[in-house]
DNA sequence: AATAGCTAGGTGGTCTGACCAATTAGGAAG
DNA sequence: CTTCCTAATTGGTCAGACCACCTAGCTATT
């Protein structure tokens, strides 16, 4: 009949619904770790448990002399976390760069409604700047994905992005990023399937 | 000159070390709080931050009077945790549906290939079995996504599809299945897009 | 009066020691 | 040999003590 959930986890769901009830944006500031003790009729330990496992998950920020802070939702650092472990077991090549084109193409998608002659020539540009492959893919893409406005995605892509460097094929050429520009340009959006799925496989 | 680092950070990847060098599997149990306090170096409570952080995601189990143990990788947890302060955000649900999405079509495109008579027929079965709507949605995607045979995008998938169970929206009704499964019998690859164009965006 | 500098209080970071609760192993009693 | 109890070990929790850091506000100097 005892207590069989442990306090930090209790402490957890407090702070939750602590925030939910003062409708506590990000950026703003948690009450001290002393406060929450005595509040929450706790050791500061417990707290401290507590809010050290929210802090490795990304969603508070601490600050030492200052505070504990909301974090911006916008970080997605759950994504980075198990986007990476997922990443760690053992799987084929193919299978993320196929993965990552699949997010490319339906980033290219999303975007086209967005895109307008400014943007294309920002797209231009990058093409123009002298960088490797690797930067001028990334820097092109993440213009993109900007532009598709789906912060998921593209923290997932990116992590793929990083990935696939470790990987020596690149598949991409100067005619596909052509082409996509010109699609953009004619707003040609059922040109796209065609266009990824002519990329050739190595 | 100070240690900018945290010790429980620090702690936090000697135990992600240990774990590897001594070659722990899940079952197998980690040094006691009080013998890692002294090995690293630390006070115990900083080791106890580090492994309550651990195991909010899930690495690790604790039982009391016995020790702390390795165990297979979940993410439950964590999903269940990071829902509660993502999906706050309206505009995060909407991605993560969206997202979800997409990679739902592109795991029925690439499983088309593979999907014969037999695998139809298993599909059927999975819509008839009496489950609730998110039950027999992960079944039959989870058919889906295994002919496709791209294990990381099944794995990030399996993430979103959790998500969503925390979100009370359901866009997909028994004609899209219906239809799909249409498509699929008669090997209409370009049928494809269109059919998850016109489901809705609640 | 304006500014530079210092001080006090609050905050997170860490350690220590103490005690409780659960489990287990080993010895004592039958 | 079996049963039972005790002691040791382990995680769970709390309280208190420092330290490092930041900030606001006061003080002293110009």
């Amino acid at each position: 009949m005892s207590t069989k959930v442990k306090v930090y986890e209790e402490v957890l769901k407090q702070i939750q619904t602590l925030i939910y009830n003062k409708k506590l944006s990000p950026g703003d500031r948690l009450p001290s770790e002393r406060e929450l003790a005595e509040q929450l009729n706790a050791g500061r330990s417990s707290v401290r448990e507590a809010l050290r496992a929210i802090e490795l998950l990304g969603l508070i920020e601490t600050r030492r002399g200052e505070g504990t802070f909301l974090r911006t939702y916008r970080t997605y650092h759950l994504v980075e976390l198990l986007a990476s472990f997922i990443l760690q077991e053992p799987k084929s090549k193919q299978e993320i760069l196929l993965s990552k084109r699949i997010l490319e193409k339906e980033a290219v998608k999303l975007a086209i409604q967005s895109m307008d002659q400014k943007n294309i020539e920002g797209l231009q540009t990058v093409l123009h700047q002298e960088q490797n492959q690797q930067q001028k893919h990334y820097a092109f893409f993440s213009i993109i994905f900007s532009l598709a406005d789906n912060y998921l995605l593209q923290k997932i892509w990116e992590v793929m992005e990083q990935f696939s460097h470790t990987i020596n094929e690149y598949d991409y050429n100067d005619e596909f990023y052509h082409k996509l520009l010109i699609i953009y340009k004619n707003q040609q959006l059922e040109n796209i399937e065609d266009l990824f799925n002519n990329l050739s496989l190595n």
